[in-house]
DNA sequence: ACAACTAGTGCAAACGTTTGCAGCCCCTTC
DNA sequence: GAAGGGGCTGCAAACGTTTGCACTAGTTGT
């Protein structure tokens, strides 16, 4: 059939009341309806409902330069911590009345750049942006556009950002603590990438906590990840292992990376928690279906969305306001894959007390 | 400073080059630039380039009505499976200069009809619907309208519309097949809901496949969750297990599900698949990891949301064309939660062959 | 009773494109 | 050399809103 039935205007509605499509556009618009009289007004939606008015919002947008979009670039898709964070994200934004256009970048910063210019040409309202290095020429243009923006799940080295992050550097100390707790003290790091936020801080929340400890770094035990994956943490807890330094847990920069240390503990024959202990990073779902469940601190991944949303809000209808740099606590999960330390080296050999 | 600088037009290239702005527009147009002298067109180019000008997608869409937008509805972000989906449909449009918004529907259809509305209003040029129900509302307004649309990991009864999913009841069968091969011979079936074409066609799948194998159906073995999570998963394992009839297997309708079964199996102290085996359907991400590793049918996701997406291209191009229902073959995945039967029943009580 | 408001409505311009049409010039062709 | 045609470019209308301004009528105050 086809036949894309015309499209009802504003126009339309007036000719059918018998009034000018501004006041039209005036009734619709809630935040001029109180400009006409009731008597009118009332027929004018009743008219606009009869009809199956649908705004243009090209028109709109065109009239406005409000678009009551915003973008939304995470890294990648598949990574099943976004899910949560775009849900969240999308929750508080639809209530408002505005959608969300997402872009996946793959960590290619050469995507990054095309997304982000196309979400200007789109004249997102606004954006939110879980991709950005502790150095991010995207957050600096924004910044000198003064487009609106919020950082997610990552924070940058400039200030006066938007930002809603877990507290990393909490967290990371969190881990070493319970595991010092335990009486571990050959603690292995498997660092994510030093450029993110993420990797750094929790890193630095690592050193840390082995300062809290008493305990002392050997360099010989941290290897640093290329990416937040499972086969570049598998790839780092193989550099460590190849180490031949003995140690009895690995803390992993998150919980993809940890997953691979899982994969290298089983190729070298040790099992976990009983040979080395393992603790991830984000709580991502199904975590507490690993084998074994793994220890891990959680990060409240829709809430880091909505709370981004809100922030976001705030900033497009006022601008002026000074930047929020929003930190969730983050609290540790103790599950199956930490144990009290065993007596095995990494190389599996028995050692002696 | 908040300097919003001032958006360069068609206007102030034309001005600056010394033309009109429809030259302007056809030089900046690919599919109208052969109609201007080169050496115009350079220049213009230049110009553009030199100004740094952005399109107006507003005025262009106003203009055309092409959005150059598609709209995505998915039930749950949170299910790590729909994430591969919009990454592989992101991937293909970003590539032909579309972009997409998403919509998470919660699985409510109040939110599914306000968001395929806001997509109208939107004046997408397309829609990518994962939310689907066998009979839906949805898909038949979008069916009058005739906005382009296709299917995602759903099908409807209606004919005629685009879809792209796996082959449901092939993999039912393989599942069972796979089983009996083993020696299973009690196969209890966790069920997803019926209304959805992905829980009834697995269903329908599993029938088969008792048949093929010779197997007759005891209703007491199979009861039907409210949704594909593991909750439901879990109370409908649960069900099964009151019934008192001993099984071996436990076919879950997804991997979600399976889960939920895996929790009943261990409150009711029973191992997998020592006691009893389990298998999923998806194959979603980590699947391998847990506790045991998940035996399932695995669906390309990516290639489902890139197949969408190209799909969808070719119906917004040339609307005319028949629909295109693709059937991606599904293929067992045989990991550690299934094994040959065991000599207990699902009372844990042994019994002698 | 007249001036001064106020509330309600219409008018028209503007937002930045795209595109059918018309006009111009130049080149071919007879 | 005139007629015809084709290539380029300009003109102006249109897409559907929003909004400052002007106008009318009705109300209030003195």
């Amino acid at each position: 059939m086809q036949t894309h039935k015309p499209r009802i205007t504003l126009k339309d509605i007036a000719r059918n009341v018998g009034v000018h499509p501004s006041t039209v556009s005036r009734v619709l618009n809630p935040d001029t309806r109180k400009m006409v009289t009731k008597r009118i007004a009332d027929r004018v939606i009743h008219a606009s409902e009869q009809l199956g008015y649908r705004p243009n919002t090209f028109a709109q947008s065109l009239r406005t330069n409000r678009s009551y979009t915003v973008g939304v670039m995470v890294p990648d898709l598949t990574n099943p911590a976004f899910g949560p964070i775009i849900k969240g994200i999308d929750n508080v934004l639809e209530q408002s009345g505005y959608s969300v256009i997402v872009a996946n970048t793959d960590n290619v910063l050469e995507k990054e750049k095309r997304s982000v210019d196309k979400f200007h040409e789109r004249q997102v309202d606004g954006l939110i942006i879980a991709t950005a290095r502790r150095l991010d020429d995207v957050v600096i243009t924004c910044l000198e556009e003064g487009t609106p923006f919020v950082l997610v799940v990552r924070s940058t080295i400039e200030k006066g950002v938007n930002s809603v992050v877990s507290d990393e550097i909490v967290g990371g100390q969190m881990i070493v603590s319970h595991l010092a707790q335990l009486g571990h003290k050959k603690i292995a790091y498997v660092a994510g990438p030093q450029f993110l936020s993420t990797g750094f801080e929790r890193y630095q929340g690592y050193l840390q906590g082995l300062k809290n400890a008493g305990l002392e770094l050997d360099e010989d035990l941290v290897a640093i990840g290329d990416a937040f994956t499972e086969a570049e943490g598998r790839q780092a807890a193989s550099t460590i292992n190849a180490n031949k330094k003995p140690f009895t847990a690995i803390v992993a920069a998150n919980d993809l990376m940890a997953l691979g240390c899982y994969d290298e503990l089983i190729t070298k024959g040790l099992k976990c928690p009983d040979d080395v202990s393992v603790v991830g990073y984000d709580d991502m779902p199904f975590t507490r279906h690993f084998n074994p469940p793994l220890t891990t601190v959680h990060t409240p991944l829709l809430d880091v969305g909505m709370q981004a949303a809100r922030i976001l809000l705030e900033r497009i209808w006022k601008p002026e306001q000074p930047a929020h740099a929003l930190k969730l606590q983050p609290h540790l999960i103790v599950r199956g894959s930490t144990g009290i330390p065993s007596s095995f080296s990494e190389t599996g050999t028995k050692v002696t007390n």
